[in-house]
RNA sequence: GGGCCGGUAGUUCAGUGGUAGAAUGUCCGGUUUGCACCCGGAAGGUCGAGGGUUCGAGUCCCUCCCGGUCCA
């Protein structure tokens, strides 16, 4: 959604002073400013070419980590404090799965004025990770990525803390890119804007500069509604976006983005495809690619680029094949961010984003013949990237096994595709869109891939210009509503912030606290040993006494810091005092399910390997889970394994450490393993250790030592997602209740079956194998009855027309006996008519011809139906010539349907 | 989280509302002893689960479970 913003918003005093002119840009009709008074478009590709490939304009720099570095360097010397990169997985936030802008970091807690930002101002080089464009990643030759590096300096602005605004932001973009960047002043322009995404949105100003955009300026101050009105916000943001790879390309003049970011990789990976385009076309290319209307250079048009200048067909090709060795190298870099942080490749959730990327990445290399090499690929990137990322190094291993594994599904799945494929293009006939459609939609084969098998069978194949429209309009959906905050009915900030006296002692289970506000049946405390509900770890219950009154507290919520209080009963007057007591039973066994999360967690990292992260988890007084990554079913060996690691842990009675670290301290010390239960904005992390297994930053209540726990048992063990396990487990008392509920079942087996516990397996095998023989004799004998009775229905038959009539009417034989029976019967007698009756449940029959009577003419199908018609209390049949079965609405008289059957066939017999 | 495709013999799958099938593997017998041997026979099924419609459901409808896949 764009806003339009009044021109006076961008009429900045600096921008006045400094000398630059406002102009429009003749192509594009956007307003711009500018130094140069000749200037008459806004710089920006495709108004205006790509001017610095092939020659550096500005300073000397080689490498993406210089302008990173420079770029952090500028602003810390300007008062900013340097802040480390957050994840790219946003967990903490449930509207977006990557982090794609730097403010994203900061999004909502710091932004909605929740809590304090980490420093003020700051600044960030955040990795970032954007699909929307991944179909255009390579075709751009560098200017779109799916990973890039988005350098932000940020400000918070509120009422009597202004840091700083447009004014300065625009300064500072303006002297980082001339005195720090060394560009000409004339070579920057500033194109009026706006922005609005994540329900915020304000005016803003990209920054171009030869060409290319390299910094956007967003002054963030509104939040949008839905109906798309406008109101200011309480903290106005200053969201500034550097695309450090960009301004990489810009510095070093190289050919494409990625000659100036991927440096030695690319050449490594050249390996797979050649690459080696003459200079002269490659920068040809790069001003054709930023002048086209597409942004980039369709086939028929890289045709007529290449012999425009004067360069063979096969140019084409070369050049196609540059840019999805591209595309292989910027999706592989984003998988092993994505993969470093816990994502295991799934078919649902981030994981499948993971699991996209590698997909599309295999079936490039499929096409360069080189699928193998997905993994060497992803182990350079590991390597080149670790030097400035050293979590992707220390995973290394984890990685690789992942994508392992995850090109084994992708083999599979394409295999199973390609059977597919090939059944259907049977007979050379050609595939239907709906097919391909169908084919994509629900098997994961692209219509390219299609084309490729049908192709080698000698089927050709049409795709539609429009296929992946096509697909995208088949999921078109109206989106959901934003999850609804809790109104509370009041101002809870016209309160100060709760005490938590529940962190100084989580054993502290009566405590006095004064009213502040009572809002019907909801209560705020100066103070409260209430833990409200959070970190999947549920809220306290118990009862607030005061004036020989009780009140039950049924919930517990935190709402901007302050703790609400849900009272069911009587409620106090404001400013009284009143007694808290926590219900003591519930509040241990939480606190044995949270911290026994953590020792699981642990566990499983041990036993399975350092992939897993928890995916999510919820503690329970009777039953907890806890979620993990985990690329394969887990076998019961692992889960026993596991059971007994965090068993040991228990009993290794170890201090459960809580302690609030500065959050770079918490890092260093910890590393990013820290964020299980999602990445926690703010200047201190609350960390709780578990001295040699486990620390993570938490705000949930633990025991004191680890061997408070009990017995830790897994209950049960279930696949969520593909790549997600859930771990059900019990903890304390309830897992005696567990173990002794399985006694009781156990030998109320003993009981039953009358052998020994230890005996009961093999019994009930031994049972059932009986069973099933029994059976089988059964079925024997009844088969063989079934053929003497159809000899002696045989022998006693009736004879009408020429034609023997069999009847049999039982009520021991159930339909299906019946058919066995007729079948028989027809078969051992060619000339015959063969009605068999039973009355159970209702009336139903079934009529055999032989051989012989079919060949006058004899339909059963019809025959049936006239017999239902004929008894006329409704019903119906049908069948086949020599076959068929019918039925009555009710039960009849067995007597009776032999009499009126009878007739109906021998009438029948006598007119054939 | 949503859409789509699927779940039938150990395995791979076929199966217009009307008697559950094929191929392969297994077992037995024969034949043969050089590479997917061959021939004959047998065993092997809660048709994912539960409801509903119907005289009758593997098949149609609903709910759920499981797998796959595409999209958020």
């Amino acid at each position: 959604m764009k806003h339009g913003f009044s021109e006076d918003e961008y009429r900045l005093e600096f921008l006045k002073k400094s000398g630059f002119y406002r102009k429009m840009c003749v192509k594009c009709g956007r307003f711009f400013w500018t130094l140069d008074p000749s200037r008459d478009n806004c710089g920006e590709s495709p108004c205006s070419p790509y001017t610095f490939v092939g020659r550096r304009v500005g300073r000397i720099i080689d490498e993406l980590r210089q302008v990173r570095s420079l770029f952090l360097g500028f602003f810390r010397d300007r008062g900013h404090e340097v802040i480390s990169p957050y994840p790219v997985v946003c967990r903490w936030r449930s509207d977006l799965y990557l982090t794609d802008a730097s403010i994203v970091d900061f999004q909502p807690y710091v932004t909605e004025g929740i809590i304090p930002p980490p420093a003020n101002p700051l600044v960030i080089s955040q990795p970032c990770i954007r699909l929307v464009d991944v179909d255009m990643v390579g075709k751009t030759i560098g200017r779109h990525l799916t990973i890039f590096e988005m350098g932000g300096h940020h400000a918070f602005n509120s009422e009597g803390n202004e840091i700083y605004w447009k004014e300065d932001t625009v300064r500072y973009g303006f002297e980082f890119f001339t005195h720090e960047m060394g560009l000409k002043g004339e070579d920057l322009t500033f194109v009026e804007s706006s922005w609005s995404g994540g329900g915020n949105a304000g005016p803003c100003f990209e920054v171009i500069s030869h060409g290319l955009e390299v910094a956007t300026l967003v002054f963030m101050r509104y939040k949008v509604h839905h109906d798309g009105s406008l109101t200011e916000l309480p903290i106005r943001t200053v969201d500034t976006g550097y695309g450090m790879e960009r301004i990489t390309w810009l510095l070093t003049g190289a050919p494409t983005g990625f000659h100036a970011f991927y440096g030695e990789l690319l050449q490594k990976a050249s390996h797979v495809s050649a690459i080696d385009l003459p200079p002269e076309l490659l920068k040809e290319y790069a001003i054709a690619v930023s002048t086209s209307k597409n942004k980039f250079l369709k086939l028929e048009e890289k045709l007529m680029f290449v012999k425009r200048l004067g360069f063979t067909e096969d140019f084409v090709n070369r050049l196609e094949n540059m840019e999805n060795l591209f595309k292989a190298l910027d999706h592989v870099k984003s998988l092993v961010f994505i993969l470093s942080e816990g994502v295991v490749p799934s078919n649902t959730g981030v994981g499948y984003l993971a699991r996209l990327l590698l997909r599309k990445t295999a079936r490039i290399l499929d096409r360069f013949d080189a699928n193998s090499l997905l993994l060497d690929l992803a182990s350079w990137e590991l390597e080149y990237w670790g030097r400035d990322f050293p979590s992707l190094l220390s995973l290394k291993d984890s990685i690789l096994n992942l994508i392992e594994i995850e090109l084994k599904k992708y083999r599979r799945s394409v295999d199973e595709g390609v059977k597919r494929v090939e059944a259907l293009i049977k007979g050379n006939r050609p595939v239907s869109v709906e097919k391909l459609v169908e084919i994509y939609d629900s098997h994961g084969i692209t219509p390219e891939q299609v084309a490729d098998i049908s192709f080698k069978k000698g089927v050709e194949i049409k795709i539609p210009e429009d296929f992946y429209s096509m697909i995208a309009s088949r999921h078109k959906q109206p989106k959901g509503l934003e999850e609804e905050s809790i109104n509370l009915g009041f101002d809870e900030k016209a309160f100060p912030e709760t005490v938590k006296k529940y962190y100084e002692d989580p054993a502290l289970l009566e405590l006095e606290a004064k009213v502040l506000g009572v809002f019907k049946d909801k209560i705020i405390f100066d103070k409260t040993i209430f833990y409200p509900e959070g970190g999947g770890q549920p809220a306290d219950n118990g009862k607030i006494v005061f004036n020989g009154k009780e009140a039950f507290v049924k919930d517990v919520k935190t709402v901007s810091n302050r703790i609400i209080h849900f009272i069911e009963g009587p409620v106090p007057t404001v400013g009284s005092i009143v007694k808290m007591i926590v219900d003591a039973d519930r509040r241990l066994q939480l606190r044995r399910a949270h911290t026994a999360t953590h020792i699981i967690n642990a566990a499983a990292r041990i036993v399975l390997g350092n992939h897993v992260w928890q995916a999510g988890a919820q503690k329970d007084v009777i039953e907890s889970r806890l979620d993990i990554t985990h690329p394969l079913p887990l076998t019961e060996e692992e889960i026993w394994k596991m059971e007994r690691k965090a068993n040991e842990i228990v009993l290794a009675n170890i201090d459960v450490e809580i302690r609030v670290l500065p959050r770079t301290v918490a890092e260093r010390e910890y590393g990013f393993r820290i964020y299980q239960g999602g990445a926690v904005p703010g200047k201190e992390l609350r960390i709780v250790k578990i001295k040699g297994f486990d620390a993570e930053a938490c705000g949930g209540l633990h025991v004191n030592k680890t061997g408070d726990i009990g017995l830790v048992k897994i209950v049960k063990v279930e696949r969520i997602q593909d790549g997600v396990e859930r771990i059900i487990f019990r903890t304390g008392l309830s897992s005696l209740d567990y173990v002794r509920s399985l006694e009781n079942q156990l030998s109320r087996l003993e009981r039953i079956l009358e052998v020994p516990s230890n005996k009961v397996p093999e019994e009930v095998e031994r049972i059932k194998t009986e069973l099933k023989n029994l059976s089988k004799k059964i079925e024997k004998i009844i088969e063989g009855q079934l053929d003497s009775l159809a000899d002696q229905l045989i022998s006693k038959a009736s004879e009408e027309a020429g034609v023997k009539v069999v009847f049999h009417s039982s009520d021991e034989l159930d339909i299906s006996k019946l058919i066995t029976l007729g079948e028989k019967a027809s078969k051992k007698e060619p000339n015959a008519v063969i009605l068999l009756a039973t009355s159970i449940p209702t009336t139903q029959f079934v009529i055999f011809a032989g051989e012989a009577v079919l060949e006058r003419g004899i339909d059963c199908s019809l025959l049936a139906q006239q017999i239902v018609k004929n008894l006329g209390v409704g019903g119906g049949a049908g069948g086949r010539r020599n076959f068929a079965k019918g039925g009555l609405a009710t039960r009849i008289d067995a007597k009776v349907f032999e009499l009126q059957a009878l007739k109906t066939i021998r009438r029948t017999l006598q007119i054939y």
